[in-house]
RNA sequence: CGGGGUGUGGCUCAGUUUGGCUAGAGCGCCUGGUUUGGGACCAGGAGGCCGCAGGUUCGAAUCCUGUCACCCCGACCA
């Protein structure tokens, strides 16, 4: 009780001294991950990634409510195939892996290590698409991509990521955009509801979007450190890679007509999202949805008469949830410790004495609270905790959210309000280029989106002071 | 790709300035025992050609040259 403030998990760097250092920390300390050998490569370890056979399931769920189908495309790109799209190729060009060599001999056209599926999906679809009949289609992978970035962290940014990619075919623009907008619905109420994530939802900007896209939807969410972090976009192509790939259907009307197209993702960065939103100096907390161990039970003085045969009796009756019990002998602060660490949303502790009284005590890893909690009451009171701890972190995540979000009507304003990073900062826009770019240049802040929910703030742009076209999201992004 | 930093048992590091005997510590690991309500304790044990390659020297973790890797901060991206 003397020195309550002090840190429990002296390994952890704290998240107030280092951010990076306590976010890298956790990843580790956790078990999500470990470094490979394999320069910008992770090991995602097995708790990282049962994090991630949880992400799919729930999307891959909410995907299929959409009529969307599951494929697998080829992971080489031929260079001429990739070139086909001159936006596309030259937003990745300078990124991609290269494959020159099949087995000893040289490939007489070099393949590169998909980045992203467009151009093969493309490919796929001109042989497939015909007739108005053959469309829609609305098609999905799971696979990973290669980029070959300079620099890596932990989830946020590696060479080889897993991720989903959508990519769609309509027979009209409207019915694309209704379908971009639709799976933008998908990841945001994914994330509020699952990951305990609040996004905002909002178009990027011509500047900000992905290059050959007609326009780009995003989810935009708010790190603990204030940093803004795009987690998932949806992409309107319209005709333009149709165009680029002749990708032509026979219409009722028995004429030609090039298809629309969408492609839509959400990568493991998901994952350190969640860290960095819902953290603290204990390590990492993971919302009870997405938590592949949501109950574990410690016994203390295990080897006390009957004390494991009633933790194992609590660790049966909780079979409705991911349930595990801790049977090591390591001493009852080491497994507290760890199980915070490793952020399971509940802990039930069973003692000798708890159990003489018939009852245990449950400890919440979101706010550490202890309840008491009679032994035959456990499955149902872990039930109802779970909800609660779900709810109770989208609900101070959103608090943060909003506590960070701030107004600018003028450029004074902006700029006070970027001294530092301290959140999102709304402010109206003209619409132009030049000041998206002196914005930039000034503040070393972006666009984040133009939020679908617009707000009449001013009549002038922060910057040029020319009447104002649209309310932006700005912020210091991951 | 620019700036900074670090490479010594599994991990964190000391030792390098001023070269010298058998290369150290803490944590972790293994064995046995005592413990167990916030990272337990005792005893014993295993584990390192000091990132790699050259060079200087009677002698190199230590000095020189080269090289590789990783981490952090920027620019680019999900």
């Amino acid at each position: 009780m003397a020195n309550e403030k002090k840190k429990m998990v002296s390994e952890i760097t704290s998240m107030d001294e280092d951010f990076t250092q306590w976010y890298t920390d956790v990843c580790i300390k956790a078990g999500l991950i470990s470094y490979s050998n394999i320069k910008g490569c992770m090991v995602i370890k097995p708790s990282g990634y049962a994090i991630w056979e949880l992400i799919q399931k729930h999307l891959d769920a909410r995907f299929k409510e959409t009529g969307v189908k599951n494929v697998y495309l080829p992971m080489f790109i031929p260079e001429s195939l990739l070139q086909k799209e001159k936006d596309h190729v030259e937003g990745f060009a300078p990124e991609v892996a290269w494959v020159t060599h099949g087995g000893l001999e040289p490939l007489a056209e070099r393949y590169c290590v998909r980045p992203t599926s467009e151009t093969l999906f493309c490919d796929y679809y001109k042989g497939e698409i015909h007739s108005y009949k053959d469309l829609p289609q609305v098609l999905n992978q799971w696979c990973s991509v290669v980029r070959w970035e300079k620099e890596t962290r932990p989830f946020l940014r590696s060479r080889e990521f897993l991720w989903q990619e959508g990519h769609t075919a309509h027979a009209t623009l409207e019915e694309a955009e209704e379908r971009t907008v639709q799976m933008l619905n998908v990841y945001a109420d994914f994330l509020e509801n699952d990951m305990a994530i609040p996004v905002i939802k909002g178009q990027k900007t011509e500047k900000e979007k992905f290059a050959c896209a007609e326009h780009t939807y995003t989810v935009e969410a708010l790190m603990h450190d204030c940093r803004a972090l795009q987690s998932a976009t949806s992409h309107n192509f319209g005709d333009g890679f149709a165009k680029a790939f002749e990708i032509q259907y026979a219409g009722k009307d028995n004429k030609l007509h090039h298809v629309f197209q969408t492609s839509w993702g959400l990568t493991t960065r998901t994952i350190g999202a969640m860290i960095m939103v819902h953290g603290d100096n204990e390590g990492l907390v993971m919302p009870p949805k997405i938590a592949p161990t949501q109950v574990v039970v410690i016994p203390i003085q295990q080897k006390k008469e009957g004390v494991l045969d009633c933790a194992q009796k609590i660790y049966e009756s909780l079979n409705d949830f991911r349930a595990s019990i801790d049977l090591t002998d390591r001493s009852p602060g080491f497994k507290f410790a760890e199980q915070e660490m490793h952020g399971i949303p509940i802990r039930v502790e069973l003692g000798r004495k708890d159990m003489e009284a018939g009852k245990c005590v449950l400890v919440r890893r979101d706010t550490r609270e202890k309840i008491e909690c009679a032994i035959d009451e456990v499955p149902s009171k872990v039930g109802e905790l779970l909800d609660t701890i779900q709810k109770d972190m989208y609900n101070r995540a959103k608090a943060h959210l909003e506590a960070h979000t701030f107004v600018a009507h003028d450029k004074d304003e902006f700029a006070e309000n970027f001294k530092e990073t301290k959140g999102f900062v709304k402010a109206m826009w003209c619409g132009c280029r030049e000041c998206e770019d002196k914005i930039k240049e000034d503040y070393n802040v972006t666009s984040r989106c133009i939020p679908f929910e617009q707000e009449n703030i001013s009549d002038k742009c922060v910057i040029c002071g020319k009447p104002a076209t649209k309310m932006v999201y700005w912020g210091r992004a991951y």
